[in-house]
DNA sequence: TTTATTAATTGATCTGTATCATAATATTAC
DNA sequence: GTAATATTATGATACAGATCAATTAATAAA
């Protein structure tokens, strides 16, 4: 990872995030606890076990959060551009509960976390503004915790390509940077099961496949699969 | 549910949490918006797909947080005294993404919802130890994922015993008000497994059972097991 | 108490998905 | 271009855990 040029907070796009409810001497103080860096795919953003530096704003790329066990790897949640990567630990002293790894190539700001907590207990409207954020993490991971208690794999796939299409791609017709491999460790089942699930769904002409390029087709009955 | 006579806000226990950080004032507006009830066994204390009318604070008893799919129920969370329900929502005017349900009797306060956002919106510290509630939250349920995803039956069971004992029961030694049913469900496997794995966990000597008084004997091997 | 009802256990079988093995395809190196 | 390597797909088998069926134990009712 290597520093960047870039704007101040005040010019930034995520100006669009509760951001927007910081005064100007609130934004040149968070902007000067900032880093922009660029993480290779592969480059971990963060390494569980270890204390909590940062909170890492995604300006573009793709990350996974992951949980670090004895059994394996599992893939917490994907995010993309727009994502608060740390609000998970403020004000929580311990070391991370998980990893965050570049999916691909990702653009991201750092701020000093406690920098960032500092502003949080200043600017109640700001702290308002994550506590909304983290309750989006915490609602999608409900969501991944009934998708992967009571989804089968075909259930299990459907919802990652429908995460992907919908907020990631934004679109039913994309090309993903993820190997078939990725998404198998997404949607926690083994690659051969991922491509026989793949081949059902062309069967049904659910969707259409070629290579890493996806097209949606069925999307009713993708949202209905369990 | 039936309203109980109550000391006001300021003279309660849980102004050990994040409510030590309220004025006088706030307290008594908040205590004005409060409501304490009584949930007995099995009823609902919010149901999923209604709007969020109050954050729920635990005095005591245990509750399932769960979500309703059409494959069927899954525990995203037990909870006991001491835990804020419905701060997962606050700011988030959606219907709620899940229900929760009263496994033993409990005891709990209401605050109208709108009035306690507006306290965050208010008083930052506050805000802030919400925030680390609420961080408690996700990454309890992080952890969740991992073991749901992750482990077997075994380990599922060892890691529902030993939140029992750590978190609700404070002992080694707890008797426990959940049926098998209960603890089956919790666990996401059926109840003839539990049945099955309580009986392994029996031979090993990792625990003693009697109906539903359990003693946990070799909590390391507890710990270990996948 | 005895009976009725529900909860928990135990056994036999079935099923979804992992794993192992192999083949086909795609990508990279030369 | 061809060879080497990595990725993806397909087939055969194994296994964890669900489901179905039967039994035993516990609780509630008479």
């Amino acid at each position: 990872m290597r520093p960047e040029t870039h704007p101040p907070c005040k010019n930034c796009t995520c100006i669009s995030t509760p951001f927007r409810f910081l005064n100007q001497d609130e934004l040149a103080y968070i902007n000067q606890n900032r880093l922009e860096i660029k993480f290779k795919k592969g480059e971990n953003l963060c390494k569980q076990g270890t204390p909590a530096s940062h909170v890492i704003y995604l300006r573009s790329g793709l990350i996974k959060i992951i949980s670090e066990e004895n059994r394996g790897n599992l893939v917490l949640s994907i995010e993309t551009s727009g994502y608060f990567l740390g609000l998970q630990v403020l004000f929580k002293p311990q070391k991370l509960p998980f990893s965050a790894v570049a999916s691909e190539d990702t653009l991201a700001c750092l701020w000093d976390m406690n920098a960032f907590a500092e502003l949080i207990k200043r600017n109640a409207s700001f702290a308002a503004g994550m506590m909304k954020q983290i309750n989006d993490d915490i609602n999608r991971s409900y969501q991944r915790i009934a998708t992967l208690g009571l989804k089968h794999v075909h259930g299990r796939l459907s919802d990652l390509l429908l995460s992907l299409s919908v907020h990631v791609y934004k679109s039913t017709k994309f090309t993903t940077s993820l190997a078939r491999k990725d998404m198998a460790e997404i949607t926690n089942m083994s690659p051969e099961s991922l491509s026989r699930v793949l081949k059902d769904m062309k069967d049904e002409k659910l969707l259409k496949v070629n290579g890493k390029s996806f097209e949606l087709i069925d999307i009713k009955a993708l949202k209905k699969m369990e």
